[in-house]
DNA sequence: TGCGGATTCAATCAATTGATTGAATCAATT
DNA sequence: AATTGATTCAATCAATTGATTGAATCCGCA
């Protein structure tokens, strides 16, 4: 599929809508004249909102699910598999600051529509493989592995979740808001290996 | 208004539905069926879906404000606070599990119905004040405001917004999300201390 | 030029949904 | 028992919305 065609305009406008406004708040009618299309050149390409949706969504998490399989991937100390994990998902939601709600919303509003055919499972066992050894050769403190994900995934995302909130009762400007970001990219893994390594 | 009057019924039905569901994916025969009554009976005490939704959440976000005000105001070291912070709010959120996604999912989704005469500022600003002077006393390591809210708040919140997801992708029991939560009370608040006073 | 498939659109459909209406029922008071 | 106001409901309305239809337009190619 070339860039800028009418079928890509229309996935990218949905992708804004949709993230945007959510699943149910989002109308056919948005998407297309968003994309500047008529409706029925949105149903030409993709059949029914539902379909476009997991499209969109489709993309969305494998996108999403690259960046963890790399970083488990890669042959880089356990620490700085951590810094990587905040860092590299720090910026691909800066880069695309709606994915953190669509995909936190979308998986607990419509997990029907979302999951059919992600597989966190491999990233997981592999993952969590990694973190028993640790522990069992005394180099971390014991820790769940549901705990130590909930730590890193949740400081990493929750700002952009809290976003207009941030900026209403903080008086964060745009500015303020990166500046808060790259803080956290070095405090947050820190915070976490501090708590974790027992040295 | 009296327990279980039709009034009553309607709002405890609205509060399940809406936060089961968001504003957009509710519909007013939703909450009908589910309190049991008809449709018009919903509108002739609340006579719009909009009205129904503000008193709900005026409601919730009066709860979920005094936590915060309750522990402000108590004079307890600032340690101990960050420990009632999140012990309080996890307790808050295991004994209404729905409010968590409800007040993050509908204050970014929908601010205008949601905000209207919410003071968070009475909070801040008091909090913000106590953080300072720990820091200008050296007690504690310079940290912004918002990004040690965030700590705290991200950390204790998010386990509730990704519920769903660690069902499905941890095979997570009841059980064992509430062992976790129990585990994270102690867990988060040593982190953020140990990360935090200079000791 | 003219054929044929791909693309686009105005118009329309059917279902959903928030809201209203007017009648019926209930409950308290006299 | 009668009156009155509060409450409830079946039926209906008007607007919205996902989807379809059939005609028009565009584009590559012979």
């Amino acid at each position: 599929m070339q860039l800028n065609s009418t079928e890509e305009k229309i996935k990218k406008a949905a992708l804004k809508v949709f993230s945007d406004k959510g699943y149910a708040q989002t109308k056919t009618r948005d998407i297309a004249s968003n994309a500047g299309v008529n409706i029925s050149t949105l149903h030409y390409y993709y059949r029914s909102k539902d379909r476009l949706f997991k499209m969109v969504s489709d993309e969305v998490f494998e996108k999403f699910n690259k960046i963890s399989h790399d970083i488990l991937d890669a042959d880089i100390p356990f620490e700085e598999k951590i810094r990587r994990f905040v860092s590299d998902y720090t910026d691909f939601y800066k880069a695309n600051p709606k994915l953190a709600s669509f995909i936190i919303f979308e998986s607990e509003r419509n997990p029907e529509k979302v999951f059919d055919n992600i597989d966190f499972e491999r990233f997981d066992q592999k993952a969590e493989r990694e973190l028993r050894q640790l522990i069992q050769r005394g180099v971390i403190r014991p820790i769940s592995y549901p705990n130590f994900v909930l730590n890193m995934v949740s400081m990493t995302v929750f700002p952009f979740l809290n976003k207009h909130m941030l900026h209403k009762f903080n008086g964060l400007t745009e500015k303020d808001f990166e500046d808060l970001l790259e803080e956290r990219k070095i405090m947050v893994p820190q915070m976490i290996i501090d708590h974790l390594y027992l040295k």
